[in-house]
DNA sequence: CGAAGCAAGCATAAATTAAGCTTAAAAATT
DNA sequence: AATTTTTAAGCTTAATTTATGCTTGCTTCG
């Protein structure tokens, strides 16, 4: 099941047809032939964006978005697609509030990552880097990490050693490799800071997700085990 | 003063100068004619948009875009401008992260809608030239700031300063961005002044609208948080 | 064999350090 | 003169580090 929602707008039955097999690989698809069920149909303002066709019997998709943007105050993103290729008419379809404009005849190829440019800078695909193992989402942007969906609060040492550990699971990571990292070849700290991290980092691990996935091999380093994970 | 920037990479100094008398209209310009220059001031992470061309001396357009979106996690809006139009480069194009691609020749007035577009998508410029997030309205033309429909009054660092928030909600600014941008890299100011309009900021928005929602991480930077607005 | 000894690692708390905040006053700008 | 910007100082708070005693498992030798 995708959680993606498209709306094609398109008269021409044989296109929309195209348009939804490309477009069915990202997303669920939702087909109108005729502008006014289109209008009505997008003002349900559930679909994540829009394809829209400018030459539609009844309305044109020009009024279509108009009203989208200025009566119903929706903001999906909205590719506009049309034979129509001069100037003016891309002018006044970016005008009206489209967010990107692509002429026929087009590559699939180029409709599709279009597609996906736009739904990626909407927030709705693909977004940032987040490293994922097992129940752990570990966001590295704003260094938020949840364990099942729950947030955990580290603070910087302590999600630095996280984020090493999830970068390296079911490997030997002895204690000097954490030291070099996290406090740097030439530190003058002492060694077993490594330890107080690590302890506290496992504290907070098995007070909010009940998990020990870190072990200890003596004498030799630690390890992050995926499969305690199940 | 604009407050809004945008970088342009392009070794052509004919086009980058036209580029850049384009643009002007919309927002505070940089221009780098190298590559590799072009690819370290992306990397400070201040621009709002980048216009990149994809054949550059030194170093080209792709591995450029590839480097902000990899290595540095950066997710500014990179509009790619480039002679080369067949289906495959943009498909690369698109793949490494690129929101939109121009060929050349190009008209003027698609640029500036693409742009626009762009910029709109991307929560930086809204249609008139307001912004709007939760209950904040910032109008960029006036340099009016209102919190559920009460003014704020902010002199004009402190504006700044909420607009660079306001347009990066949910992503952790720097320090170091946040002084680059509003006092410039050669700035001889201490680098503190940053926290003191910090204070100064956050000491209005709690007086005026009982709102926090400029979250610090220690040693890493600060995140305007939109979640916490209600 | 099995208890003593030992070293690695763990846990907790206390001490230290440093980042960031606040305020006020000085300097610059208007 | 009034406002904004910058510097400077002391303060607050949180992270980092050190110190200490405790636990665990291995080794050794009576």
């Amino acid at each position: 099941m995708k959680e993606l929602h498209i709306l094609i707008v398109e008269d021409d039955e044989e296109l929309a047809k195209s348009l939804q097999l490309f477009l069915n690989e990202i997303a669920q698809t939702t087909v109108s032939h005729d502008g006014f069920e289109g209008q009505m149909l997008g003002q349900e303002g559930i679909y994540d964006l829009v394809v829209l066709d400018l030459m539609l019997p009844q309305v044109n998709g020009y009024d279509i978005l108009k009203h989208w943007r200025n009566e119903d105050h929706l903001s999906m993103p909205v590719l506009i697609l049309t034979a129509k290729d001069t100037l003016d008419d891309k002018v006044h379809g970016f005008q009206l509030g489209a967010d990107d404009y692509l002429t026929k005849p087009f590559h699939r190829e180029e409709l599709i990552m279009r597609v996906k440019a736009l739904l990626k800078r909407s927030g709705h695909l693909g977004n940032d880097n987040q490293l994922t193992v097992g129940p752990f989402k570990v966001n590295l942007s704003n260094r938020i990490v949840s364990v099942n969906d729950k947030p955990l609060e580290l603070n910087g040492k302590e999600f630095d050693l996280l984020v090493y550990f999830i970068q390296n699971p079911d490997t030997i990571i002895t204690k000097d490799q954490i030291f070099d990292r996290l406090w740097g070849f030439e530190s003058e700290t002492a060694i077993s800071v490594v330890e107080v991290y690590m302890s506290n980092l496992r504290k907070k691990l098995k007070k909010s997700a009940s998990l020990s996935p870190i072990k200890t091999l003596r004498n030799v380093g630690y390890m992050f085990e995926t499969e305690a994970l199940a």
